[in-house]
DNA sequence: GCCAACGTTGGC
DNA sequence: GCCAACGTTGGC
């Protein structure tokens, strides 16, 4: 059982798309370090933060759990999507993604407010400079968050 | 919109 | 295998 922050842009899917949604496939991931968190790392019944990434107000929104281990991410071989990848046959997919369901949405906890906390002072999502859509969670760090930030009721 | 940081590509 | 050029990410 792991811990992660996992980002999103609002604009393409964003916390209130999951709400509606329930259950989601975490496609378009195409760095391999991410993919590599989701193949070899991730289990059923880990636990994410549902990161708001590149918009006005960036921070954790929600949280999430992993229901579905990964499989290849279908986009990759859609012409006519986004993440369409042309180096990539469904006998070898080079990309994959797990599906996360809702646990549910949160307030905003801004990445101003988490950086306003020494215990999360080596979080990655608050490194100089990083750009990685998944990161590990430290299980301290996720017990700070969620039992002082976000208060009672969560796990 | 700017731009620093980072990952990927491709020539050699 | 090196590394410059390029594209992308993402906070501000």
């Amino acid at each position: 059982m792991r811990y992660w922050l996992m980002k999103s842009e609002p604009e393409a899917y964003g916390i209130d798309d999951l709400a509606r949604d329930g259950v989601t496939a975490w496609w378009g991931v195409r760095n391999y370090q991410a993919r590599n968190f989701m193949r070899d790392q991730m289990s059923v019944g880990d636990r994410g933060f549902f990161y708001h990434s590149n918009c006005a107000e960036p921070g954790i929104v929600g949280i999430v759990e992993v229901c579905k281990l990964a499989y290849p991410d279908t986009t990759q071989f859609d012409r006519k999507h986004k993440y369409f990848d042309p180096k990539s046959t469904p006998e070898n997919p080079r990309w994959l993604n797990v599906d996360v369901k809702l646990v549910k949405k949160t307030r905003l906890v801004s990445l101003a407010e988490l950086r306003r906390h020494k215990e999360l002072a080596h979080m990655r999502v608050l490194a100089k400079g990083n750009r990685l859509s998944i990161t590990p969670v430290d299980p301290a760090e996720w017990a700070f968050i969620t039992k002082h930030l976000l208060g009672k009721g969560i796990k």
